[in-house]
DNA sequence: GTCCAAAACTAATTATATTAGTCTTGAAAA
DNA sequence: TTTTCAAGACTAATATAATTAGTTTTGGAC
């Protein structure tokens, strides 16, 4: 292979993780991320199809990153039902806070080219599902897996758009609405 | 006042409003909105500051429009606290079918230029925390709320992003969710 | 009929994504 | 050792958008 590559498609991904972060979506071009990876801007279109593609890739990595701390979580975590859910569920919010704009790009991205394969947020919450259904059923699992994952990604979707702004303790309101809900859980089982 | 106007403040935000839910954020440009108005770009700089004071226009007026929505339906709906709750949730989840563009504008605009005062959000809310309040007592009413607006956002915004795409009733779930969420509150209320 | 300020326009600037076409390098062949 | 050539980077060019500066038009008031 004649001329060594300066940069490759990991490094790119590398790097505009990283720049994520640091700059948010909105300012995070391929001018930028060229000229932090030392090479100009058309360089990078021989490693990615347009902008569009690579969002959609850190998207996917950002799903492993989460995968991966789900699964660590669990394993640390207590194996009782209610402890590894609330372990995950606490390890989502605790991602997101750590990395908001991956967190928030790889979940609402605004246009379809840059959603990640529906197959990775399957292959991310089922784990999590087969818990939910240690508890309530698996007929009833999907359902209450939902409310889970809505519950938590509302709550940090709220809270990284500072819209939680009225004070008071954020965690321990975090914390009560994971509790109210697995109790309610438990209860609506009872009933049906 | 020689030269008629053709345009004002609120032709571009009623135009502006109709073109987000036809075309979505990324395609809402200040050229498509002015030639939508039968204007060059450049006029419109006479009645908005730039593109982001637009948007916190357009957010504060759906901040409103959800206002009065929810207004409407608790004054339809039974007057005892689960019910008006449920009837304010459910309203919020409509409201985000009805406008979807406009509804994940509002809540999670990327830059802060572009979101609305806090007040609006504090005013939108109150109502509800109340009756909310009636439910868990006061002093857990903040934390309740949180948890409840959370899980409905965030039920709302993954079905926006295409994120509950696995089949199943998304409204029985959403139903099933709300319930448990407020039979767990009454629930741990009774614990404390 | 003239005046003038409001309101629109044209032109220019900047930034970004993207495409087309050119140049450079260095490993491998001769 | 020299030549070759394709990978990989570069420059130049195009298109779209936001924004600013400066110019022109209009029509009510005098």
């Amino acid at each position: 292979m004649p001329y060594p590559a300066q940069i490759d498609h990991e490094a790119i991904l590398t790097s505009a993780e990283q720049l994520l972060e640091r700059t948010g979506i909105e300012q995070l071009s391929l001018t930028l991320l060229a000229s932090e990876l030392g090479v100009k801007t058309p360089s990078l279109y021989r490693y990615i199809a347009n902008r569009d593609a690579l969002l959609r890739s850190l998207n996917e990595r950002t799903m492993q990153q989460l995968f991966s701390a789900f699964t660590q979580a669990r394993s640390a975590a207590d194996p009782v039902p209610t402890a590894q859910i609330s372990a995950v569920l606490r390890t989502q919010r605790a991602f997101a806070h750590t990395r908001p704009h991956a967190y928030m790009l790889a979940f609402s991205s605004t246009s379809a080219a840059q959603r990640p394969d529906p197959a990775h947020l399957v292959r991310l919450v089922l784990p999590l599902q087969e818990c939910i259904a240690e508890l309530v059923g698996a007929n009833r699992s999907l359902s209450a897996l939902r409310g889970g994952l809505a519950l938590v990604h509302g709550f940090v979707m709220l809270e990284l758009n500072n819209q939680l702004q009225r004070g008071g303790d954020l965690n321990a309101a975090f914390e009560d609405s994971v509790r109210v809900y697995l109790a309610g859980l438990a209860l609506v089982q009872e009933n049906e």
